[in-house]
DNA sequence: GATTGTATTGATCAATTAGTCAAACAATTA
DNA sequence: TAATTGTTTGACTAATTGATCAATACAATC
């Protein structure tokens, strides 16, 4: 019998990253506090005990996925970055990319806001590990790029003067906001007969025009 | 010796009290299933077995404490029904109000939307329990308030169509989401050395022109 | 087929934690 | 003062939970 391309037993996921998918949906649905060891284990269908031999210790395997969650959601926010892009062109991708992205897991932010806001230590040591870094250099950078294109819309006479911090927190806002909020929002458009995914596209949609006309003069 | 005005003991706060807002900042800060009741026994300088006497169980205490903060936040967003304002006004006096109230017990949002997530239950009987009285109403009323302000200022001309609904998650999101945040907004921030209060009041300042604007035809 | 190293399990340990209880205590009333 | 009531405490219990470990199953290599 022919060797096929698929390995020869069809053996399943590498248990270690199965353990692993497991800590991120357990994490990420119940908080670092409320999940048990023995939950991720019987998420992955596994023996607690492999939960320890694979990563040590509930707290090890908790911050493996804190800082891996927190550095996916710093990567979609590299688009800002690009410095080809006009103002209209960067809010637009960022406000695209960043539903896109989150929409596929919509936990994340809000995991990621509560782990920091209920365990400082994560932000200490996210904030050390990140300094130096890309990731850490992201903020200031994201930051020094829209004041840039602010000041030059602004003597252009084409933007009104608006604190560049204001209107990066704005649009983190805008963008952010739906997802930490998901289930009370969805609770609360239950009554409307639509879901709360029909809202994300007509966010979508919409958003982008929101924020550019707010910066119009 | 004359008595004095204060009582002559000068006996503390209601034991009762005491332990409440003791596991108000305890449950606020740790989540529910990161707060431990000993922790709050501290708090309160108090045996723990008081915890139990006075309120059962720690679930019991949970729920109290989740409940009083979720109705004290949709108190907060009553202004919204005041058939007097205009948008401007509304939109005004959300922003002014609810910066106001917040900032002076910053981590109740972050740890509403932590429970909600983390604990469905919780929202479901939050629900259950408004459905009927006047805060269930809330967010429907608003909806329409806001619908109908908005469909006459566009019949007028004075303002751009939008989707009531995103407007009122814009609104919530632009308020609402640098409390959430604030950790992480403290931590991007502390290089600027201006601090998160100085943020705020700029943005108490500026947001209602950024929204008003964007409202703009 | 024996050997070796890795993966997996069941059983168990030790610490933590919510909750209980009887006794001590304090204030109030008879 | 004695009795009564409500408050507070320390000691204890039972259950949960993170972690360990020896035993076993498995797979690759010799």
């Amino acid at each position: 019998m022919p060797r096929t391309a698929t390995p020869p037993k069809a053996r399943d996921l590498d248990t270690e990253t199965k353990i692993l998918e497991a800590a991120r949906r357990v994490f990420t649905r119940l908080g670092t506090s409320g999940a048990r060891v023995q939950d991720i284990a019987a998420e992955a269908r596994v023996n607690q005990a492999l939960v320890h031999y694979y990563f040590g210790s509930k707290e090890a395997l908790a911050e493996r996925v804190f800082f891996e969650a927190a550095a996916g959601m710093m990567q979609a926010m590299r688009v800002v970055l690009d410095p080809s892009l006009t103002l209209e062109q960067l809010i637009e991708r960022f406000v695209a990319a960043y539903i896109d992205t989150v929409r596929k897991t919509p936990f994340i932010p809000g995991y990621i806001l509560a782990e920091v806001a209920q365990n400082p230590d994560r932000l200490d040591s996210l904030m050390q590990r990140a300094l130096g870094a890309v990731p850490g250099q992201l903020a200031p950078m994201a930051r020094d790029r829209v004041a840039q294109l602010l000041a030059v819309g602004v003597a252009a006479g084409t933007l009104r003067p608006i604190a560049p911090r204001q209107l990066l927190v704005n649009v983190m806002a805008l963008v952010g906001f739906p997802f930490v909020a998901r289930p009370i929002l969805s609770a609360l458009m239950s009554g409307d007969g639509e879901s709360f995914d029909e809202f994300l596209d007509e966010r979508r949609r919409e958003l982008p025009g929101f924020i550019l006309n707010a910066l119009r003069p």
